[in-house]
DNA sequence: GTCTATAGCTCGATAGAC
DNA sequence: GTCTATCGAGCTATAGAC
């Protein structure tokens, strides 16, 4: 339960509360809200130690971007080899507070170079495992893979989940529900449950 | 092709040329570069003139997004009656300029009331136009409508479009091709080409 | 209707004490 | 490693001349 004064449970160094507390901000608030005096406030330290820890702001995007991709990629890997990954895929980007994140960086990202070369390379990767998770997963059940190619399944199952995500944040619901049903019926015909 | 020095075509009021910087600047370099005095150059007028015309940034927001969400429905409601609705449907929401600034405007939603609400009005015409024509559309085709429901397919086109533009925005590419490959081949399922 | 000028604020970033 | 204090710039918005 109780964490040591200096210890790397829930009150780790500043350098990481900082990072954390910029990714919350960002979530909750928005990026623009993300000011060097806002996330030292939120992580209990002031202003100029942002300074000492990194050069600049985009550095602490860049830093963000990098820490919480790198704890989402692993989330992923772990989720894509279980029984059902098309499910499993589809439940991950429905998770808002994630989504939520990586359209701040998306929208951060289309007027900060530094941002935008990190997200690009960090997409591609995402990409690349929910590929290898869906071509596994369309093989085992017989689906064509020329007619139904990986890639485009891995995609539309990942951004239609998003988007739906970013509609919710914006309070526009119309066809979500005819849209979930949908697709669980999709998901169902290109592969069954087979683990009972 | 000279335009008089006050007429409505080249050179209209400095309301109207407001209106359309903002709506540029937003599209061009993001919303948060949409300042008052960056827009007011870019119209050719002083910043203070921007508030004798528009009480606050968040009215002139507000308003760029009444207005281009106007001039957008009306191209929507010709482009959905032509021979190819799907197809239209598709080609629309590819359009980067028009996908680019509705993006800024969700980004900007997510932190601010008044355009949250004027937002999730104009997207849920936007969702009632599309979901009617190509109820219309699918009809035509003899699709089975409660294995495939209309709101559900004008979704799934106008989203992945969309999500194509935005990745393309930030300079992911991966899987593209065989995305519009598949999607292809999808409307051609749905809606064979009649009118040859 | 358009302008100049400015008040009042917040920002990113730096200097330097401890 | 963390702080106080501050600079210079840019922002929204207002006051008031023309």
């Amino acid at each position: 339960m109780a964490a040591s004064p200096k210890g790397r449970g829930s009150d780790p160094n500043a350098r990481q509360r900082l990072i954390e507390a910029t990714a919350r901000v960002m979530r909750d608030e928005g990026y623009a809200a993300a000011t060097s005096r806002r996330v030292a406030a939120e992580a209990g330290v002031k202003q100029a130690l942002v300074y000492y820890y990194f050069p600049t702001m985009d550095d602490l995007f860049v830093e963000v971007l990098r820490a919480g991709g790198e704890s989402a990629l692993e989330h992923m890997r772990a989720a894509l080899t279980n029984d059902d990954p098309l499910h499993a895929l589809w439940l991950i980007n429905n998770d808002a507070s994630r989504t939520g994140l990586n359209t701040e960086f998306m929208a951060l990202a289309n007027h900060r170079k530094a941002i935008r070369v990190e997200l690009r390379a960090y997409a591609e990767r995402v990409r690349d495992i929910e590929t290898a998770a869906v071509t596994v997963a369309l093989r085992a059940n017989g689906v064509d893979l020329d007619e139904h190619p990986p890639v485009v399944i891995s995609m539309l199952i990942a951004q239609v989940a998003r988007s739906l995500c970013n509609e919710v944040a914006v309070g526009v619901t119309l066809g979500h529900d005819e849209m979930r049903a949908y697709v669980e019926r999709q998901l169902k015909l290109l592969a069954p449950v087979t683990g009972g």
